[in-house]
DNA sequence: TACCAGGTAAAAA
DNA sequence: TTTTTACATGGT
């Protein structure tokens, strides 16, 4: 997949950013998903995201607001509190671009799926939607363990717990904002804490032991030999204990924005391809990526449209009428 | 009250 | 080797 370079970041005056995204981006419908977050954890609401985020040595709440439009797309990046160093700013749009992967180029996406009627519609449906990405691997392979097995609804109270309780704090007059935790913290939690959020005994160890590596070195989540194929991303994660293929390749497509990773047994993925490919027969895991071979590399976004497309109650204009 | 919900590892057969 | 089981909370 290419993906274009975000051209250099304009600096505005009072520790003010703009970034110019890389058309076609609709930042209203790519940071939706947030609304109804935890206020004091990540939000969207009237316009504007706002997040706490390490930056560097500091914790800063990042406000991030759209300008500009879908072909012509702008971002505009407030950080609180100041004063605002320039390497802070600097720090700030590199993360925001990390976050909204605004430097993905749609466009080869939508001509891989030329092909596809179901997808080229759904694409037009959604123009401009780019999947977010989380700040750290570490991020999306904690959230990824805590979601296996039992219902979102479950699994993102008990992350909201996991942050209130584990994440570094940030006050702002009235409001408090929480940072995801940082590996130190959490491979210092006890098993009694972690379970207090809601977490299986098992998954506190898995969580607890990988914060460990990470903190003493021994696992490297984060960086990744330029040009490594995602089957080998997914193959090293699934060596790490209470990381199945599931875990991996969602992981993989979250935390590290690889596009061609699909978690194809994952059960909501298998309901949406059924729903938009299967007349809503139930299929199971073989044949979701029997199906997600149409849109080759770029599967794991397609299947991002779909969860997306089925949220937003979008249904297929001419439903397939053969006798 | 059950039962299912974006799985996984370990025990049992 | 393949199959079964325990596990956590929230919604219906």
């Amino acid at each position: 997949m290419t993906r274009l370079r975000t051209p250099p970041a304009r600096r505005g005056v009072g520790g003010v950013l703009r970034l110019s995204p890389v058309p076609p981006f609709d930042f209203d419908l790519s940071a939706s998903i947030f609304a109804g977050g935890d206020p004091g954890i990540r939000f969207y609401a009237d316009g504007a995201f706002r997040q706490a985020l390490r930056i560097g040595d500091r914790l800063v709440l990042v406000t991030v607001t759209p300008e500009g439009t879908v072909d012509r797309p702008g971002v505009r990046v407030g950080l609180q509190p100041g004063p605002v160093p320039s390497g802070l700013l600097d720090g700030a749009g590199r993360e925001v671009t990390r976050l909204f992967n605004l430097d993905l180029d749609l466009k080869p996406f939508e001509r891989a799926v030329q092909g596809d009627p179901v997808m080229v519609y759904l694409s037009r449906q959604l123009r401009g939607l780019k999947p977010p990405r989380t700040a750290t691997v570490f991020e999306a392979l904690v959230d990824s363990i805590t979601e296996q097995q039992i219902s979102l609804a479950a699994a993102h109270s008990m992350e909201r717990r996991l942050v209130r309780t584990f994440g570094d704090i940030l006050r702002l007059g009235a409001m408090t904002y929480h940072a995801f935790p940082t590996p130190e913290r959490l491979a210092g939690a006890s098993p009694g804490e972690l379970r207090a959020c809601g977490l299986s005994g098992k998954k506190a160890e898995y969580i607890k032991s990988i914060a460990h590596g990470v903190r003493d070195g021994s696992l490297d989540l984060e960086h990744h030999p330029p040009g490594r194929e995602t089957g080998a991303i997914v193959r090293e994660l699934t060596a790490i204990r209470g990381v199945g293929t599931w875990t991996a390749e969602l992981t993989a497509l979250r935390g590290l924005s690889r596009l061609d990773a699909i978690p194809a047994d994952d059960l909501g993925i298998r309901r949406v391809i059924s729903r938009y490919y299967s007349r809503s027969t139930r299929i199971d895991g073989l044949e979701a990526r029997r199906i997600a071979e149409a849109w080759g590399s770029w599967r794991g976004l397609a299947a991002y449209y779909l969860i997306v497309a089925e949220h937003k109650g979008i249904t297929l204009p001419e439903p397939d009428t053969r006798e």
